[in-house]
DNA sequence: GAATAATGTGCAAACGTTTGACCTCCTGCA
DNA sequence: TGCAGGAGGTCAAACGTTTGCACATTATTC
């Protein structure tokens, strides 16, 4: 018992061979009752498990799902979004009782490469990808393992997805002020590693559109997400003036916490000089005075359905490229006020 | 090539046996440089990588470390705490090459059991674990892998563990505010599941007697961590009474914020009427106004410490149980004032 | 009273590596 | 010429399972 027991140990034990332990302890339905018993019941005394390993290598399968982040895992743990994901991810491999293999941030190295390496290690036997990256190299190129990506890939015909739908939810916060009539708003936080921001952007601009209120380019503030916070000599420049915004849509709660520190500075404050509709509800910014309008786009749910899908496509049970769309919702608190029109 | 490639393929291309192919790639100083050239490029031809499941079970060795967290993963990754220590984790794991395996929560799964369960799997050829609990029967008796915890473990003597000083810290954070004057200390957040808590408590009273301060018990305000926000009724009875506290010593951020938003609800500000030391040194507290003063209990170190210290005992070059201690940092900022000793 | 079918179990091959032991040259030396 | 010894390689066993097939027993059928 000093090592680990094998079933051949159980079979000595249970004086059967080892393929009738292992029938035994899977319900094959060719093993009698009674030595089944004897075999689980041995099983039991020796404290015995199956060696995964060898288990795997004749079934040619694995219960193990490799999860890749974007930047290095390292990195983009930082904001809440992703451990959200990933709680949502754990929630339904734990439930079919996959585990999960995380691509430890191995520095300088792209996504691509840790997608080769997590795929050639051949311990995954699928991928969840937050492939929220724009740059055409870190597709996945040559990748044979089932996949799925949250949010939106290079290649939508060929890949199996999960996202929002970011135009509307750029548009829907967008027009959440442009209805109370706002039409002096900066957008905060454009961050174009993103194919999400890109999609934001373009249903804010529609938006901007059908209420006939201008866009103004200078009024487009980049901002890398994560690493956070924005230039605010810049943002001075545009609030000091005379003809600033009256409103601000900002791509993540952390900027719209930083952007309200720094209206503060200025004397500005929010809602009533000021308003935000914000994105990923923190709960910083819940809890932040005043308490953030913000649009979650259920990061949990992301995960869930993207795990729910890789595994049945693993199953085998889907079959062509599919898409599926996470509904976001605005929640509606204290930071928005309502103008008169002009 | 339709299916992967294996050692054998190699071998009959490179037209040399199996064990060379395996010598060659590990660079084995009995094959000579020709022949070595030529099995790689026919590798590297073939995009052969070596099944880590053949190669596992023979070696007896996965590349792989489990992390079990002490709730199910899902519901810990809510708190910024858990995806730091997952970064640090993760950067030293990657550093040597090694994967980490996730403890999917399982619904209703004791963490002793998802310890059994990781142990059992035979993935893993270590734990990582965040035992931060006090129930004893979370321990992880019968566990043979090696394992390191972080937070403080039930059986010290035994058990590899990365911890802060907590009762260090505790004190500090009492003292920091007891040496600007104040006496009416108010102890937020105490959650009896969390050792650590016990500890902050320890250091907590120590400070408080040195400097001849009473301790109110009616005012060690629970609250459970992670799910958050304590009972803001019984809070209200205290700070709407004359007699009330005027610093907080709050066991996390957003507590703290939480604590700030209800005091404005009585008109009371930070830090003008109640100073608070807070713990965890968020992003939200960062940006909060004020930004609070608070201790960081730097949960990447512990991560980066916890995997260095577990890598190393497999490797073997650990002997007797050891323990770590990272320092923490209180970082000075505004939301605590000096008042006049009465 | 055989042939036939269940029923329960064992044999051995297979999964893809690694590795200790063994083999075959070849060189150098007495 | 004979032989030690090194260099370079191959063989086959082993790691711990699963599973197709063969085998043996007992029950069922004509």
């Amino acid at each position: 018992m000093a090592t680990k027991a094998t079933i051949k140990d159980v079979a000595r034990l249970a004086e059967v061979s080892p393929s009738t332990v292992s029938r035994a302890l899977r319900d094959n339905p060719r093993i009698s009752q009674e030595v089944r018993r004897r075999v689980r019941d041995v099983a039991k005394a020796l404290d015995f498990h199956p060696n995964q390993m060898a288990r795997s290598l004749v079934k040619q399968e694995t219960r193990i799902v490799g999860v890749l982040f974007a930047e290095s895992a390292s990195a983009s743990m930082g904001h809440p979004f992703y451990p959200a994901v990933l709680q949502g991810l754990g929630k339904v491999a734990g439930e079919r009782r996959y585990h999960m293999l995380l691509s430890t941030g191995v520095e300088n190295m792209s996504e691509a490469d840790a997608m080769r390496d997590m795929a050639d290690s051949g311990f995954a036997s699928g991928l969840i990808c937050l492939s929220t990256f724009t740059s055409p190299q870190d597709a996945g190129a040559g990748i044979t393992l089932p996949m799925v990506e949250i949010g939106h890939p290079l290649d939508p015909e060929h890949s199996y997805y999960v996202d929002n739908d970011n135009v509307l939810a750029g548009g829907e916060a967008t027009r959440y002020l442009l209805r109370r009539g706002h039409r002096h708003i900066l957008f905060l936080g454009y961050d174009k590693r993103f194919i999400m921001m890109e999609n934001r952007m373009k249903g804010f601009r529609q938006a901007m559109a059908e209420f006939s209120a201008p866009v103004r380019e200078d009024w487009i503030v980049p901002a890398r997400l994560i690493e956070n916070m924005p230039d605010f000599t810049h943002l001075g420049e545009i609030f000091r003036h005379a003809d600033r915004p009256t409103a601000v849509v900002s791509m993540d709660d952390p900027l719209s916490i930083g952007l309200n520190g720094f209206l503060l500075t200025l004397g500005l404050s929010v809602p009533a000089d000021v308003s935000i509709v914000s994105f990923n509800n923190t709960q910083a910014g819940q809890y932040h005075t005043p308490a953030l309008t913000t649009i979650d786009v259920h990061p949990r749910e992301l995960g869930i359905h993207a795990m729910t899908l890789l595994l049945n496509i693993i199953r085998g049970t889907v079959e062509n490229p599919t898409h599926i769309d996470v509904p976001f919702t605005l929640i509606q608190r204290d930071s928005v006020a309502e103008i008169p029109v002009e």
